[in-house]
RNA sequence: GCCCCUAUAGUUUAAUGGAUAAAACGAGAGGCUUCUAUCCUUUUGAUGUGGGUUCGAUUCCUACUGGGGGCACCA
């Protein structure tokens, strides 16, 4: 309803211009700012007063006439003000519009403003000899954010990930397992006598330690045993070229710890319900990209340096050149990549490709997506490198202060989600609430929430300052307030005694309830936005919007007071229900019905 | 040295070039015989500096300062 009554007034301002002879003009209504600025407002007369030679005040007022002519149906008033800003106020039945579309489940769902598209979006690539870290955790919930809001835009959308898999830092990983994984300490480090004897060498169960863990140990003792002797670096360089000569013994060490990797890697990201529909591996598709430098180099888009080595031209994109193969003829981490994007693309169709990757591979990513470019792969203008801040600490000072494996201040997804849920479930305890099987689950839900919504509620690419303490507050502008809110709104419906059936109709003049009702209809705008800018913080700071505006209207009025003004109400409760569950969606996060 | 990103209350964060810069935490005051007080009301307090573009700049341009990242045969 909103929504075909905003294009008709900008059709109707549209016409206008025409008559002022402005072509094609652009006309923007945006939602106002604040209620007493009504409900849209548009800049027009202030963006054309100096085309009309007229003051801006006066070309508004004179759209407002033009518009009163043509009134359109659902808008109570225009009204021209102050430096030149045409506002609207709807009707009271437009403002309850929204709670008529949920009654019937129809409010909150997709839109299309961008179906018929197809993207491609690849993020959490693991790091195989790497715990999973909060860094990891916001590159997770940035990329299944971006995937979910592209989805409920009406996207078909293909979320991937690359595994590393093989190469010099996965034999560190091997061999340092070999080496310092045995359970007798004497046993010989030798692949041989491994394949025969594995049950001599731990797990990571028989560690007790979650398995990303163990794999993360396993690289660091490696890289402590290399830099203090250079013999191991050739140990570990030749494994890596058994491994590519298909050497069978070293392949089955390599399945072995990369089966460590990958069942740590999964079990975080299966708690934070985060999805892949394909993985790629780079032992299949990383020796295709030579083939791409060599045709690069017959069409002279590359250039071959005296020592072997083949180096772009990337003179007309300004930006600096690399190498794309080495001048033994070994390919390199961009020279996989080319042949992967076009992989990708071949493979899906896709219209938009997507990489959620830190900021420091900004010029790598642009160096990969111009060579694409000159190879006919794609177009830069296709290729989107969506990148993130990072995540820090607070230090002692107060500044940001960077994660650091050396200085052991990395701090873990699971140990993060586990301090939170802990403080949750003490109050479950403390408060005798819920059955004790019960306040687990709860917990762990509220735990994930709480986390999830701190990473998502501020803009991506901005730097991060992750503060423990912080993180386990569960007041204020929280998932824990939104879900609070949601619970509320549950509540109250389930001590309804009469059933949501028949529409509502809206009183002559709204109450209370006006600002949440206002809000509540800008939901689709904020989908449109977030898939705009490639981030779901504003549908995180949407929610919170409604939840605020509508535990202000709780403390206000009573909804259940037995009145026939209760069906309206309830109406609004389960609208405001309906909204969180859908925005939470949005950002991956679970509701739970009571706390 | 060159390139990219970044700078908002004491702190953590909002704000398609728009109206009085919005919240939360902290600090102060108040509110549950009432639908879940993990809530509500209220006080406090900010755009790094100098220019420019614009009817209008936190937003765009420019210089400076501070912070972060990157710069060819690592991943």
């Amino acid at each position: 309803m909103v929504k075909q009554l905003l294009e008709q007034v900008q059709a109707d301002l549209a016409d206008f211009l025409n008559t002022k002879n402005i072509s094609s003009p652009d006309v923007l209504i945006e939602r106002a700012a604040n209620s007493e600025f009504g409900d849209y407002t548009t800049n027009v007369a202030m963006r054309y007063a100096k085309t009309c030679s007229m003051s801006p005040l006066a070309l508004a007022e004179e759209i407002v006439n033009f518009l009163e002519t043509k009134s359109v149906s659902g808008i109570e008033k225009v009204v021209a003000v102050k430096p030149g800003f045409i506002n609207f106020f709807f009707s009271p039945e437009v403002k309850v519009s929204t709670a008529n579309a949920a009654l019937s489940n129809q409010a909150f769902k997709k839109n299309a403003s961008l179906s018929g598209q197809k993207w491609v979006v690849e993020h959490t690539s693991p790091n195989p000899n790497k715990a999973m870290h909060l860094g990891h955790l916001r590159n997770n919930l940035v990329g299944m954010g971006i995937v979910r809001i592209l989805n409920w835009n009406g996207a078909e959308v293909v979320a991937e990930a690359v595994y590393n898999d093989r190469g010099i830092a996965i034999a560190k990983l091997m061999y340092g397992f070999l080496a310092h994984m045995k359970k007798n300490a004497e046993a010989e480090t030798n692949i041989a006598y491994w394949t025969s004897h594995q049950s001599e060498w731990f797990t990571p169960e028989e560690k007790e330690m979650k398995a990303d863990r163990f794999v993360a140990e396993c690289y660091v003792l490696a890289e402590k045993d290399i830099a203090s002797n250079p013999e191991i670096e050739n140990q570990v360089r030749k494994m890596v070229v058994d491994w590519e000569a298909g050497d069978e013994l070293v392949r089955q060490l390599w399945q072995h710890v990369l089966n460590f990797s990958y069942s740590g890697i999964n079990q975080t990201l299966t708690r934070l319900g985060s999805h892949w529909d394909k993985i790629w591996y780079e032992h299949e598709h990383y020796q295709a990209g030579k083939d791409y430098v060599s045709k690069g180099l017959e069409q002279g888009i590359f250039t071959k340096l005296e020592d072997g080595a083949v180096l772009t031209n990337l003179e007309s994109f300004k930006i600096p050149d690399t190498i794309l193969l080495k001048n033994d003829g070994t390919s390199l981490y961009i020279t996989q990549d080319i042949a992967l994007t076009d992989l990708k693309r071949k493979t899906h169709q896709a219209d938009k490709m997507v990489w959620v990757i830190g900021p420091d591979q900004s010029l790598a990513m642009r160096q990969l997506f111009a060579v694409c470019e000159q190879l006919g792969i794609g177009k830069v203008s296709d290729f989107n490198h969506v990148t993130y801040g990072y995540v820090g600490l607070k230090a002692d000072d107060g500044g940001f202060q960077k994660m650091s494996s050396r200085a052991g201040t990395v701090v873990l997804i699971d140990d993060v989600i586990d301090e939170v849920k802990s403080v949750i479930k003490q109050r479950f305890v403390e408060e005798e609430r819920h059955e004790p099987s019960k306040q687990d689950e709860l917990s762990e839900k509220l735990a994930l929430a709480a986390v999830k919504f701190s990473f998502l509620k501020s803009d991506r690419s901005q730097d991060m300052t992750f503060d423990v303490s912080q993180s386990v507050d569960v007041h204020g502008d929280s998932g824990i307030y939104v879900m609070y809110s949601y619970v509320r709104t549950q509540s109250i419906l389930r001590k309804a005694a009469r059933v949501l059936s028949e529409e509502i109709s809206a009183p002559e003049v709204l109450g209370e309830e006006a600002e949440l009702l206002r809000t509540l209809f800008y939901f689709n705008e904020v989908l449109e936005k977030s898939a705009k800018d490639l981030s779901v913080h504003h549908v995180a700071q949407y929610l919170l919007e409604v939840s605020s505006e509508f535990n202000r209207w709780y403390a206000k009025e009573t909804i259940l007071d037995g009145s026939d003004k209760e069906a309206y109400r309830l109406a609004i409760v389960k609208t405001v229900g309906d909204c969180l569950k859908s925005g939470m969606e949005i950002l991956g996060i679970d509701v739970v019905d009571e706390m």
